[in-house]
This record gives C-alpha cells, structure tokens and sequence, in this order.
DNA sequence: TTGTCGGCCGATCGCCGACAA
DNA sequence: TTGTCGGCGATCGGCCGACAA
C-alpha cells in the first residue's frame, strides 16, 4: 500500500521513521499475539529494549481491508557506534492527498443503496459538475487499499439538490460487509488525480458470512 | 455424524471396525499432511507398524462438508497378549438407509432453479404424492452431514410430467457452491423416516468466495 | 424418461423527489 | 444541509409447460 495513503487512511497514527530509535517492549507485543512467541530469556531479563527502525512496510489484510504495519528492528547495544542516529530518510516527494472521511448513516448503509455525499466532501474531493444541468453525473473509479477498483456513479439531484453516490454503492457496501457507524474515507491524491477509498470498522470482524438455517416453508393449494 | 449416514454419503470406502488390527504406514500418512510430523527415530526404523483399532470418529467438515474419518490406533506388540482380537463389536441396530445419488446437470445447477430428481429417487427415497392430482406438492426437511436442515419444495408436474425439486434447492445449491458434475446423495433411513442430503463434489473447494473486481460503468444520457 | 429452453409472473433492488430535522 | 421515507420502474429469480434427445 502506498505508505501517503495508508496514513491518510489510518488518521491519527504515531509511527516512527526509518532512521529513528525506539523502544520495544516484548511483554506488550507477546499479548497482542493468538500464539504464544518463543524468546529467549535475555529478551525477558529486560522490560524495554533500544532498538532501531530500518524498515517499514505499509500493509493491508486483503480480506478485512484491515490496515497494519511491519516494523522492521535492530536492537541497539550500550555502547554501539549504530547509536549515530541519522535523521528520518524518507523520500519527500511533493504529493499532496485530500481526505473527507464520513460516519455511514443507516440511509447510507444500504436502505436504498445510496450514499449522501457531504457537500465539502464533494467540494474537496470530487471532479466538479456542471451544478446548472438538470441532473449531472459522471462515473468514478476509486482504488481500495488493497488496490480492488470500484466505480460509483456520482450524481447531483434532488430538491433540494445534494450530491449521492448511488450506482456501485450499494455493491461496495455488500462487499466490504459495512454497517451503520463504519466510516468511509474518500481521498484524492491531487498531483495524479487517483482517487481511493479506505474504511474504518466501528467493530472488528469475526465470522465471516456464515449460512443461516432455513424456515420451513408455507403451504400452497393447488 | 451418525455412521450410518456417513457411510451411505461416502459410497465407496473401506474403514476398518473397532477391534480389528491393521498395519499402520507412517510415512504415508505424514505425506498428506501440510505440516511435516514429528516422529521419533523408532517409528522410522519401521515401514508398517502393527495396530488394534480402538476407536472411530466419523466427522464432517461443517464449511466444505467434506467427510473424514479419525481412527484411533494402539501398536501392538510382537508377543503382547493384545493380539488376541475380538471381532468387530459394532452395534447392529436393524435400521435400514436407502440411498440414491445423481450427478448435477447443469440445469440442476441453478439454471432455472430446480432439480430434476429421476422417477427411481422418487419411489426409492420420497414420500408418494397422489399422481393423479393435477400438481401434487409437499415439503421436505433434509439434514446434511452437519446437521443443518433445508426444506425442499417437491412437486410432479409438467409435461410429461416428473418429480422436480423447486423452492428451497436454489438456496442450497449456492451455499453449498455446488456446480455442474458434483453429486447429491439423497438418503432416507426408513426405520426414523428422517432424511438426509449429503454432496460430492468433482473437485475440492480451495479459495472461499473471494469477490470480484467491477468492470467499468456504462455512460447515461441526462 | 429427463435435460434445456423461452415465457411470464412476482419479488426485490435501487433510483427518485418530497419533506423535515 | 442532509437523513429518511414512500413511490415506482427496471431487473432478476425462479416456477411453469413445451419440446426434443
């Protein structure tokens, strides 16, 4: 995943840089884990480890869409000369991505199978339309964070007139298995007028689709 | 899964009875595992291993329905005085199970939605329907080998008319992804008049449902 | 006897403006 | 400005007999 929208996407977020130092923490990690990890026991003689960070990997579960990152570290010894910490190196190539990120309302997640656009977020993000038509429309692509293209048809109509996303909305919000009070982050990246879509969970999946038992069924005459 | 059924599902097969002694072969079996198994130097020196069946677990997987068995095995000594064995002690409860299995066409595969069941099935496994009636209908409750039941509309009709499986088969077939050439085998164990639907399929499922990519939308004029 | 097809009817989906919060 | 609703038109699922293999 590219590492402007993974952020963008993620919101508030403190990850370190290449570069940087800091200190790792085994027994923390050791809960977040389904598996029990096997140390060696110097790593548990000390609570907090200086390590430095070499390398990070921007990630996303391609079932879930949920977002992680792979934390490269090189524990750091006493007296080492690797303590001549340079500055953070990453490449500050001059992008910029615009965000609007949107609570999905029970309208929203699949009643009639459209989305209400706010009217900033329409502003910052979308393509403008021709607002004098009678009722505009275009057709946009946008990316998922696992590189999945979805099109929705963007249309601005109504009285009073708003923008909605309707055609390929409700097949997204199928297909992500959204619900009322997920979030939905639209983003543009301005320099390439790419345009993604990320999705925060008000809660983790579990189980996914699981068949339900049928009810018996009615009679019929003949 | 009750043994019965299991058996009458699997068709075809060759399970040893509790009591019985059999040779076991290490490293075929560690060849169908994904995990390479641990065994100790010993179990390498011997290619067969003399063993007594001691128990069997007849199970189902309860997403692919796949049928397994797990046999539980104890070496035999050279000289133990195990090796008396006694024959095989299964219960032998008089309650028959009549069996008839057919290969999906793809009509049956979710075509139209229904399922062409063979005069022979009919009379073998279905309750009768008065023939004579201009389109006799009843519902019928399946379980399959994971307990989960599903209601079938059948009906006899058409012209010429034939029994036909309706409401009900699509919605089994799609959870089930059955596709053309898998097989059903319906049973009825004639002691309990329970009946029972089990699937072979032509080959194993290896990716769960994993969605699509959209194609591009069509323009509209305003 | 039974596999496949086109017709057709009803249910659902989803696009729409109205209206009110 | 935007969330929710009822209406309604288009699409699709699926039940049907016809026909032929």
């Amino acid at each position: 995943v590219d590492s402007k929208v993974w952020k963008a996407c993620v919101g508030s977020f403190s990850i370190p840089s290449v570069g940087e130092s800091v200190y790792y923490f085994p027994e923390g990690h050791a809960e977040q884990l389904r598996s029990i990890p096997v140390f060696s026991p110097a790593v548990y003689d000390k609570p907090l480890i200086l390590c430095r960070v070499t390398g990070i990997r921007f990630l996303a579960n391609s079932v879930t869409d949920e977002l992680f990152a792979s934390i490269r570290l090189v524990p750091i010894s006493g007296s080492d000369e690797s303590l001549k910490i340079e500055g953070a190196i990453e490449n500050k190539v001059e992008e910029r991505i615009e965000t609007f990120s949107k609570k999905l309302t029970t309208s929203d997640a699949n009643n009639g199978g459209g989305f209400s656009v706010p009217k900033l977020c329409a502003q910052l993000i979308l393509p403008e339309l021709n607002l004098h038509e009678r009722n505009p429309v275009q057709f946009l692509r946008f990316k998922d964070v696992v590189g999945r293209e979805w099109v929705f048809r963007h249309v601005y109509r109504g009285s009073p007139p708003r923008h909605l996303l309707t055609t390929g909305w409700s097949i997204f919000v199928d297909a992500k298995k959204l619900v009322p009070g997920d979030s939905i982050v639209l983003m543009k990246n301005t320099s390439t007028d790419q345009y993604y879509v990320g999705i925060r969970r008000v809660r983790e999946i579990h189980s996914l689709d699981q068949a339900e038992n049928q009810e018996g069924g009615n009679d019929e005459g003949v």
